[in-house]
DNA sequence: GCAAAAGTGTTGTGTCTACACCCATGT
DNA sequence: ACATGGGTGTAGACACAACACTTTTGC
């Protein structure tokens, strides 16, 4: 079967969509959304037709593979194999949820289903580590943005404080951002307009490859 | 099912272990090595027994997932699911292969079927990486070595020349290595004994966690 | 002494963090 | 004028690559 972890930052916190589980086992417990594949159907096609017909959620900026999980005890009454995704919402979405599934934080998951807690944190450690060397910020990010925004937005993510100031050097510099010339009206309690951003590439592109041991200059 | 790129620097080059396949399709060409999954068993578990009964590798130092292919294109008569794996082999070792199993240079593959061929090439480009930012260094090496060993195993992985002096700095900055105390003496054309040097943990580490967008120093 | 191989010292460069300072707007 | 939030300048720390130099051996 498939699954997905899929994350968007809401109000400034990183969180996962869940569902609550319906049938034994584990009835009443929040889950991963997913399903079975189909005979012939890719796993990628698999959990984006269970992801439109479950749960309504049909915008990913991003989806990719994790793992496949096989442990015969992973289900108490049957082997399942399961291959878990990641995907990514913008946070200026606000897709409309069945009533059985909802958005928890990362940070203070319930009690989940099958070895679906270790899944969620998994996704959660590939996001903050692709977040220092890829562009995958644009699929967290709306399309336009203030840097203040983009920061609470990997903060989030990251799970720790980001300075406004060093983030938009370091995405400057490999050149990920772009300025569109716009700016972003203040607000009634005043302060200098905010130059509007985008990511440059809205696929994801490895930006920082090599941290050490890089081929000789030459 | 499941298959395994296991990679071997042999010579000073890197290699894989392919299979000559003797059943149609593709009968005559070669292929990573594998094959079916068993009713309750794990990916690893069968990974491992396959190929530990058809070509006789026991001695992985590393055996991690990279994905599982799920294209009906990927095989011409049937559906066929693939999980397929990295395992690496220490370099000193030699095992015994059948006759229809055989060692290939990455650099110059021949076509293989099915998929296997990007497989192999992906499996390539995570051991580049993962050599910039864990100690999975530990898994191509012997168990003691000198500096410039070292050097030609790192060299071989990355497609690249590697500086002797750099790849010990670095290493050693990290505390990955350390040294055994013994030494390797001169051959007959003389030379200064080389100091000896062991990985300091032979378990997979990430040692280079946040290229950018490090926590707060407090 | 000389060649060979290993190892150390040193310098320059680039990237990152932290923090001070300046800019543009609302009230 | 002053508060508010955005943006730039700059300095220090660090990691890295490159290369010169020194050390230890065999012949």
């Amino acid at each position: 079967m498939t699954l997905a972890v899929v994350l968007q930052v809401r109000d400034g916190r990183l969180m996962v969509l869940l569902w609550q589980r319906a049938r034994e086992p584990f009835a009443g417990l929040w889950s991963l959304p997913g399903g079975y594949l189909e005979p012939r159907e890719t796993l990628e096609h698999s959990i984006r037709r269970h992801l439109a017909t479950k749960v309504d959620v049909r915008e990913l900026s991003q989806l990719e593979q994790l793992e496949t999980r096989s442990d015969p005890e992973r289900h108490p009454d049957e082997w399942q194999l399961a291959t878990a995704h990641l995907g990514l919402v913008p946070s200026d979405l606000d897709p409309t949820l069945p009533p059985d599934t909802a958005w928890h934080l990362v940070e203070s998951l319930p009690r989940l289903a099958f070895d679906h807690g270790s899944i969620a944190l998994l996704a959660r450690e590939r996001l903050r580590a692709k977040l220092s060397y890829t562009n995958i910020g644009f699929a967290l990010a709306p399309e336009n943005f203030t840097v203040s925004e983009l920061r609470d937005v990997y903060a989030a993510a990251l799970g720790y404080g980001v300075s406004p100031t060093n983030l938009q050097r370091v995405l400057v510099r490999r050149g990920l951002l772009e300025a569109t010339g716009e700016r972003r009206e203040p607000g009634p309690s005043g302060g200098r307009p905010a130059a509007l951003f985008r990511f440059r590439s809205r696929e994801l592109e490895v930006t920082d490859p090599f941290a050490v041991l890089r081929p000789p200059a030459a």
